[in-house]
DNA sequence: TCTGGGGTCCTAGGACCC
DNA sequence: TCTGGGGTCCTAGGACCC
């Protein structure tokens, strides 16, 4: 058996842990830029609040004081995870952190317990000691504890648990669960299987697996082997190197000029950099794009991209911010609003594996210094504050950044708590 | 006027190899 | 007139997840 453990309302139930003048009231966390709704309470859910409503038409609801709203705060959000998985290994030590708000646990030890009732312990445990609601549920594959999960959230609120433990209970599970609610059947596919008149997960499961393959490829009949209790998608308790990372944000209003755009793709690939050392990985290639509103009218619209081969593959934040800037001049045509700038590192390889270029003759001392000095700033920043020690491109003013006017607090986590002072 | 960001996986087709 | 077979690598595009 399998557990997944989700919380509920994540951010809004972050949110709310620490301003208590929030629960029992409609609220909703928004995207970054403050853009849409991402978090809604059940309250906001019962008014109709959709997914992705944009924040000015919310406005209104908000200034009559129907509606409350925050700006997205990861820091505090990945804390209280931190937290909230903590207390679930003491339970199942066999722990997969899958996202900010969810994690897989296998509890096939567990057997000859009663499950129902340790998972109902656990869950009023995360509750008492963080203050987040979660669900728990309980099946034999990955899917089908994600089916599991949003009954435990629709049917079984005293409890937030369910337990998929008998053929009855999986029949009446998949019954009750719309085809589009199932993990791996995005918008897509809904409205295809919708149309050949499959309306439930139930239905999904005895449709021939020949016609899933050929309409949905191996991931769709992955979903339905698990569906059938067959588990096609295991476990993993180590997170794997990105393949690639990419950063990018809008800016809080429209930019027209290059050089704010610099800043911000400097700040960007600093940040790509940071992370791409954090995993000893390199790149050997650059994705850089700008783009105006989606919603502008046509005419005004503009988006290009560029493909950027780095000669010796690096994670040399300097050389990185070089080339993307080198790029960027290249893409910026003048007499368009921009809407957002921002840059992937792909092609990636352990930082073991660097060949050296033909024609660019390897310093490998040289190399070495840049390393260490790399580590160096890193570290600084690490324990000082992000950006103590960057690069003057990056400017001082952040005119560009994205809004985020209805901040909350990072209440759990204070810089000054990581300092490492040492004498040498 | 104002509408998020960061990922993964699969497939088909083209270029190329021997 | 008839013109192989087996493979790799790359890319673009589509689908999905949170």
């Amino acid at each position: 058996m399998l557990a997944l453990i989700d919380s509920n309302n994540f951010y809004v139930s972050a949110e709310r842990v620490f301003q208590p003048q929030l629960r029992n009231k409609a609220g909703c966390v928004l995207s970054n830029n403050d853009g849409c709704a991402i978090s809604r309470s059940n309250e906001a859910k019962e008014m109709g609040l959709r997914m992705g409503t944009p924040y000015f038409e919310m406005r209104e609801q908000q200034q009559q004081g129907l509606l409350w709203w925050r700006s997205s705060n990861y820091t505090l959000y990945q804390d209280m995870m931190r937290r909230i998985t903590a207390i679930v290994r003491d339970t199942f030590p066999d722990q997969e952190i899958y996202s900010i708000d969810e994690c897989y646990c296998d509890i096939t030890g567990f057997k000859y317990y009663d499950l129902e009732q340790v998972a109902v312990e656990l869950r009023k445990k995360i509750l008492q000691y963080t203050g987040v609601p979660v669900c728990i549920g309980i099946a034999a594959t990955k899917t089908l504890a994600k089916v599991a999960n949003k009954i435990a959230k629709k049917y079984h609120r005293e409890t937030g648990v369910c337990y998929l433990d008998t053929e009855e209970k999986i029949n009446t599970s998949l019954q009750r669960t719309e085809i589009d609610d199932v993990w791996g059947i995005g918008p897509r596919y809904a409205i295809q299987l919708i149309k050949a008149g499959v309306n439930t997960a139930f239905d999904f499961i005895h449709l021939p697996e020949d016609y899933v393959l050929k309409l949905m490829t191996i991931q769709g009949r992955r979903t339905w082997r698990e569906l059938r209790g067959q588990r096609c998608i295991p476990m993993e308790y180590e997170q794997p190197d990105k393949e690639g990372i990419s950063t990018g944000r809008s800016f809080g209003i429209m930019e027209t000029r290059l050089e704010p755009m610099e800043e911000a793709l400097a700040f960007y690939v600093a940040n790509a950099g940071l992370k791409l050392r954090a995993q000893n990985s390199v790149c050997a290639k650059l994705f850089i794009y700008v783009q105006t509103s989606l919603f502008a009218v046509v005419e005004n619209r503009y988006s290009a991209s560029l493909k950027i081969q780095i000669d010796v593959p690096t994670a040399n934040t300097a050389v990185l911010i070089k080339a993307a800037l080198a790029g960027l001049k290249q893409i910026f045509v003048q007499g368009y609003r921009y809407q957002k700038v921002g840059v992937e590192l792909y092609d990636l390889r352990p930082n073991s594996q660097v060949q050296a270029s033909l024609f660019e003759p390897a310093d490998s001392e040289k190399e070495t210094k840049m390393q260490r000095a790399l580590k160096i700033i890193d570290q600084l920043n690490k324990n000082y504050g992000k950006d103590t020690i960057r690069y003057a491109v990056m400017g001082y003013e952040k005119k560009w950044i994205m809004r985020q006017e209805f901040l909350s607090k990072k209440y759990t986590t204070r810089i000054e708590d990581v300092i490492v002072v040492k004498a040498y």
